[in-house]
DNA sequence: GGCATTTGACCACC
DNA sequence: GGTGGTCAAATGCC
């Protein structure tokens, strides 16, 4: 039972593929209207009398979860027009699980989302290993860290392929956090950093849902800081910005959070994770790159637009990243 | 030759 | 015993 609700699998088994991906697509969509939700209450309380920049993001964001809400009612939701459901304890970014099997108890995924490109997080990764899974139509692939043996790292992650449409969407679980993700890396530094991560722990400053709720929260504002960084942008190619003004600086700040929260430490380029695309002109990373769930997209040729739809197969999205 | 991927085997969990 | 996760030898690519 709790296998079924956490992973959203159907009893049974009998559910044929396009329900199972009809379930999934509304379930991608509930979870973003939710997280547009929460966006824009981190949004609207971190921008709270800062005048353009506060009404800027709450119109975005509000017409983003109006956005889900009409692509819910299109795909016949019954929740619709019900408030998002509460998260499920446990778990990052929620998402349909094909695998029928129950979990073991030391396989909880400290994150799950399902994209249609899998490889392209900021992380580098080496295959290890691919399976068949029963009553799946794909093999579930198995990655881990490439600094795996250099610096003991124990992320890993698996992917498999949800849904055969168009682009294919892939469901990606994240496993154990990254321990090299410093851009000088050290293994002195490492030890300390999991001798405190532990001190927090175990002083009750930091549980694991304390972790959970930061680290998510440093998603939403990272999201937000790419959307007011594109509308600055704009604002900026079309009037100068006044020295003093709120917005921009409330945004320069949003967006320094953000860079400090979401940039993916520099690494080699491979062929499944290339480097971040660094805007030349703007001097800042373009993030084609959905960073934890969240989908922001290049928005030089859409500006002021949110792009969310890629991630989800919907129209007005691309990031052009093969599988 | 070095590195990443593939794939069958092994092992642990349920 | 069935299933899923990992290991390690074999293979392929650059």
């Amino acid at each position: 039972m709790q296998a079924q609700s956490r992973l959203g699998v159907s009893g049974g088994g009998s559910m044929s593929a396009s329900e199972d991906e009809h379930e999934a697509v509304v379930r991608e969509l509930t979870r973003g209207r939710q997280l547009t939700a929460r966006l824009r209450a981190e949004a609207l309380r971190a921008l709270r009398g800062q005048g353009q920049a506060e009404a800027t993001a709450a119109l975005i964001l509000q017409e983003v979860s109006r956005a889900f809400t009409v692509c819910l009612n299109i795909m016949g939701s019954p929740t619709a027009g019900a408030p998002p459901p509460p998260e499920m304890p446990g778990l990052g970014a929620g998402a349909a699980a094909p695998s029928l099997a129950p979990p073991r108890r030391d396989s909880i995924p400290r994150e799950q989302k399902v994209t249609p490109s899998p490889h392209y997080d900021g992380y580098q990764w080496r295959k290890y290993g691919q399976k068949r899974i029963t009553k799946t139509h794909y093999p579930r692939c198995y990655y881990r860290c490439s600094f795996h043996r250099e610096r003991g790292c124990r992320a890993t992650k698996q992917v498999q392929q949800c849904g055969g449409g168009d682009p294919p969407q892939y469901l990606v679980m994240y496993f154990n956090d990254h321990t090299c993700d410093t851009a000088a890396w050290e293994p002195e530094a490492a030890a300390a950093s999991a001798a405190m991560r532990l001190d927090m722990s175990g002083a009750g400053l930091l549980d694991e849902r304390g972790v959970q709720e930061e680290h998510e929260r440093q998603v939403l504002v990272s999201s937000l800081a790419c959307v007011l960084g594109a509308q600055q942008q704009q604002f900026h190619h079309q009037s100068p910005p006044a020295p003093d003004a709120a917005g921009s600086s409330a945004a320069a700040a949003a967006v320094n959070v953000a860079h400090q929260a979401a940039e993916p430490p520099q690494r080699a380029r491979t062929r499944d994770a290339p480097a971040p695309v660094v805007d030349a002109a703007a001097g800042m990373p373009r993030l084609d790159v959905d960073v934890v769930g969240l989908d922001v997209m290049d928005y030089d040729d859409v500006p002021g637009e949110l792009c969310f739809g890629d991630s989800y197969g919907l129209p007005g999205g691309g990031d052009g990243m093969p599988f």
